[in-house]
RNA sequence: GGAACGGUGGCAGAGCGGCCUAAUGCACUUGUCUUGAAAACAAGAGGGUUAAUAGCCCCGAAGGUUCAAAUCCUUUCCGUUCCGCCA
């Protein structure tokens, strides 16, 4: 959520920022929020002026009942009890106004950082690092799609896993079950240095999934557990993300660095259809998630360093990739500012995303109400986040698959996952 | 799942309709004293909203009763203990 006071005090450049985001609609949810946020000044000033005389008359109330005096106590509690008529209408009004605020400022997105590129579509995104690592050419072997050589070495059964639990689910077998957890278990391991691991619920409340973002405009794309009011998390920034929710930490404590290995869900309502085939979209996969909360000015800097992270990794798996920046016409709505790595698969010929590391500014901190106090200062501030996926799974198990393919159909295993393959150095055909 | 008891300031803990603008202790900050520290004494100290050092709001949360709620009622969340069940 953005600061309503942004509303007051710089609305033209709240106007101007989210008009990048080229979608006018915005602007006129700005006019409803000012128009409330008006309103609500307004009557909010007036029902505290009843609320101080109330108050000061039940405190004689007491008084005179102390000393016996209570005819004059009663003409004071008619004129007290008229007062809170009053204030109970203006009360109610309160509310109503209050809470379409809310219900508005809840769906006004992030304000793009300014040096975010502008653009209208994700066709704009600008690369801004690579390719590395692209060679001039692949051989047929690689031009094979995952899906089919990795289910002819039998580590891929999506056949079966639809009939366990329906369409869009993977199930990966022997090595390549073993491929999956080794990409998670490296993630984490080259992240220890400087991240806490974690190991969170997979299922929040509502209100956790609404500090994120998640809720309430894309309630659709989770999972809801409705019995027990709860959601399946679609990544493991919405935990971390929340772990510090209400709190008020200490400037010495931040930044707080966090991962996670988490079970991701997701509905993919609006995508049936696309990307069904083989491990490139499903409703449940793995990631690893890296996450800081910071304070405002350490947030440009982490953020590079978070890329760096996911960079690295990709490297580290001899893959190749690109880095691209996410223009304001396809940045998420509590983006502030967001980078994606994309790996090149041959055999889908495509530039799959795999990583997607975002600076959130307040937005999601003030809406999960994540505050700092500085050293010797008085009064909070409210913190920064930010996240990206370190490492997510199924994309990159397929793209080891095509990428690392032999020509004599074999998958060689990157040396850096050796160490979690059981001794394995390549993925044969079953003889 | 059943039962009992709890959730108050950084911590402990009192208050159980009106001098609660929340006692007291510990911890904390500043001052006096001291070469410095300790001790003692004195003062101070939370968060939110607001232009405001005014007012208003915050005793787990949300409703309600009342002129007046930390205090009474309802709902709910969380915790502890016991029972049941269980990886």
């Amino acid at each position: 959520m953005i600061d309503v006071r942004l509303l007051r005090t710089n609305l033209d450049g709240v106007r101007s920022a989210l008009a990048r985001r080229g979608k006018p609609d915005l602007l006129v949810q700005v006019d409803e929020a000012v128009a409330l946020d008006t309103r609500l000044r307004e009557i909010s000033l007036e029902r505290d002026t009843l609320r101080a005389e109330v108050n000061d008359l039940s405190k004689q109330v007491g008084a005179l009942r102390r000393d016996k005096k209570n005819d004059e106590a009663e003409a004071l509690m008619e004129r007290s009890r008229a007062g809170g008529d009053r204030e109970r209408v203006l009360q109610s009004e309160i509310d109503t106004v209050q809470d379409a605020l809310q219900q508005v400022m809840l769906r006004i997105p992030n304000l793009p950082h300014p040096d975010a590129p502008d653009g209208a579509g994700d066709h704009e995104n600008p690369i801004v690092k690579g390719p590395i690592n692209l060679p001039a050419s692949f051989g047929d072997h690689q031009r094979v799609p995952h899906w089919e050589t990795a289910t002819a070495l039998g580590i891929l059964d999506n056949e079966r896993a639809t009939k366990i639990a329906g369409a869009m689910f993977t199930m990966q077998r022997g090595l390549g079950a073993t491929l999956a957890r080794a990409l998670c278990q490296f993630a984490l391991d080259q992240n220890a240095d400087a991240f806490e691991e974690v190991r969170p619920p997979s299922f929040v409340t509502t209100a956790t999934l609404t500090a994120t973002g998640h809720l309430p405009k894309f309630a659709d794309d989770a999972y809801a557990i409705e019995r027990d009011d709860l959601w399946a998390i679609p990544t493991a920034e919405v935990p971390l993300t929340s772990l510090h929710a209400g709190e008020v930490l200490d400037e010495a404590e931040l930044p707080v660095r966090l991962m996670a290995y988490s079970p991701c869900y997701r509905r993919e309502a609006g995508s049936a259809g696309r990307d069904t085939r083989g491990m490139l979209r499903a409703h449940e996969f793995d990631k690893v998630e890296i996450l800081a909360i910071a304070r405002p000015e350490d947030a440009p800097a982490l953020l590079t360093e978070l890329v760096g992270r996911a960079e690295a990794l990709m490297a580290a798996l001899e893959l190749p990739y690109r880095i691209i920046e996410i223009c304001t016409g396809d940045m998420g709505g509590s983006h502030h500012r967001s980078f994606d790595i994309e790996v090149y698969a041959p055999g889908c010929d495509a530039w799959l995303e795999v990583s997607s590391v975002s600076w959130f500014s307040d937005y999601q901190a003030r809406r999960a109400d994540i505050r700092f106090k500085r050293t010797g200062q008085k009064g909070t501030e409210i913190a920064n986040t930010l996240n990206g996926s370190a490492l997510a799974v199924p994309r990159v198990w397929a793209a080891i698959c095509e990428n690392h393919r032999q020509p004599d159909g074999s998958v060689r295993i990157p040396a850096v996952l050796l160490p979690y393959m059981r001794g394995a150095t390549h993925i044969t055909p079953k003889a």
